[in-house]
DNA sequence: GTCTATAAATTGATAGAC
DNA sequence: GTCTATCAATTTATAGAC
């Protein structure tokens, strides 16, 4: 089973600490260093950070990491559950069960635009990782589910004749969250393109011809 | 500078040796170690390969991989650059300055998804790249320069009132391409859908409207 | 062109003081 | 809740035999 970050749910407020030099900061909250860890990874790899990398970038030694984690891997769970979590609430949203294939298939994809807006740091995690490790090939397996929620979605809106029924839904669930999941090559949230003219973006090139 | 390969152009034809277990094969081809590397470089990302890795999946010791290469960077570095020329090659073909810009476009798109299943592992690779060496900066400058390439044929062919202009140009090469470059997620040459059937389905997604 | 042996640094993680 | 000090294992790379 995969490990699991400690301690999340029953952190208390922040409060403040000295360091070596005697500064005065906010002492650490393990949310922070989810945050901190989530984009670490995603910048050096999960195999390519190590803790000092963490520690560093969280500001605190190796070893006051390890007070709030078990370990590297519990870090990486939690950071990827968190991802993987809200899409799955999104399948579980009204408009993503209720009304035509088309429909709910739009409401799911300008949805995933906006999780990925949300929560960046974590679903850009949740895309570079490869399945290395269990950790890894668990939250792989929780994504190929969330794929097959939606490659049902486009071959049910094909089947209404919404959908051009040339290209095969699979293939179409793949380029199209392709071109989803590319966002997180480029986005940062308040800056250029806002969510809202990104996911018009997206359903414009995905769904088009559709559109009114 | 980057670190380069050593000896790839001068090779000699593969000779045979015998392991520790006296079993005889063929002595290392360094273009048999490139792709190797650039293999086990995507699937554990640079950092987490380990010179360990690839002489396991080289099937050589650590030692004799210094024989044919200086070290680990100039791998990656030669491994990249493969990728890169392939692209830049594409730019100056006839069919890429010569004609409509949508023509112009489409004929770039289809040459990319070709390269893509041409190159593969090292494509894969250089799209798994994100900046933490030197080497791994120069590519992605190198990769920034063919993305100006492909927007300015965007934006003109948009002048030429031949796609939807409602989308900004640089947004739609970025959506365009994020979609061609994530079919290294899943794609194996030869199993499924063909070279061809994908071409033609990233253009019929990315270009749908124009279409015959 | 391959190997064994080894060096010097870094890794994930622990012990225990404050 | 943070720190210093330390451990055993692994890291990149080199030396030198065959």
């Amino acid at each position: 089973m995969a490990a699991t970050l400690c301690n999340v749910s029953t952190s208390r407020p922040p409060r403040t600490r000295r360091t070596a030099t005697g500064e005065r900061r906010a002492a650490y909250d393990p949310e922070t260093l989810l945050e901190v860890a989530a984009r670490v990874f995603t910048e050096r790899g999960y195999d390519g950070t190590s803790m000092e990398h963490l520690a560093i970038a969280a500001g605190i030694t190796k070893s006051s990491i390890y007070h709030h984690v078990p370990g590297k891997e519990a870090l990486l769970s939690a950071a990827l559950d968190r991802a993987l979590d809200a899409l799955f609430a999104v399948c579980d949203e009204p408009q993503s069960t209720t009304g035509a294939a088309i429909d709910r298939l739009e409401h799911v994809i300008r949805r995933s635009v906006e999780i990925l807006d949300e929560e960046l740091p974590y679903v850009t995690l949740l895309l570079r990782v490869r399945g290395n490790t269990d950790t890894e090939q668990d939250a792989l397996e929780r994504r190929r589910t969330f794929d097959r929620f939606v490659t049902k979605l486009v071959a049910e809106a094909a089947q209404d004749g919404d959908l051009a029924p040339e290209i095969d839904p699979g293939l179409t669930t793949r380029l199209v969250f392709g071109m989803i999941n590319s966002i997180t090559e480029w986005y940062h949230p308040g800056r250029g393109v806002t969510v809202h003219e990104l996911a018009d973006a997206v359903v414009a090139v995905a769904l088009r011809g559709r559109q009114a």
